[in-house]
DNA sequence: AATACCTATTGACAAACATCTATATGTTGA
DNA sequence: TCAACATATAGATGTTTGTCAATAGGTATT
């Protein structure tokens, strides 16, 4: 894993907005439009922090008709856990 | 744990450099110096990278003489896998 | 087909950030 | 005390990023 990827990874976590859209999809998948209702930002700012998460494979996207469904993805989660325990020396 | 707060604890991994010194630091503490040694980067871009990772608590300073010995600190890496557990749901 | 709706893209702008050079601060040893 | 060294701070600059308004692209409903 290099160090570009790794850094692409963590940039999920790096913004506050990303922070509380994380924590909104802990309960489970949510529509954009759900989420945008819960914040104070426009649709296009939920549609690039979005972008952002799905590029750090943190989160994934399900389109249905015009709805867009996402949740955190366990598999993008793990590779970031996995590089903290070799932060950890847990190799 | 507020939004503001846990995103700076993982602005300490969204940088390729940053990630380049902490990978450095899991075999040990480290001094500035020989950080410095091995990244193409100057004096002052390391020491604000420094700062970074010391604001974040994911690295811990220790000054001895004229020398800065950094380390990985466990303590901040517990927080950051805690919230990645907590996402993962496993609360 | 036309309209309403949801989301993405574009373009603009300000704030934040990574980086450098120059300089200051602090420490050790002569 | 002075010189050499390690690190931090200040100031400048270009790039990235977060944000918005405007608009485009799809999809469903009528």
């Amino acid at each position: 894993m290099d160090e570009r990827k790794t850094a692409l990874i963590f940039k999920a976590f790096c913004d506050e907005n990303r922070i509380r859209i994380l924590k909104m999809l802990t309960s489970g998948e949510k529509c954009a439009c759900k989420l945008l209702e819960e914040m104070n930002i426009t649709q296009p700012t939920l549609s690039h922090h979005m972008k952002t998460l799905l590029d750090s494979g943190i989160v994934n996207g399900r389109k249905e008709g015009k709805w867009m469904h996402y949740s955190i993805s366990e598999e993008g989660l793990e590779k970031a856990q996995k590089y903290l325990d070799y932060l950890k020396g847990e190799v």
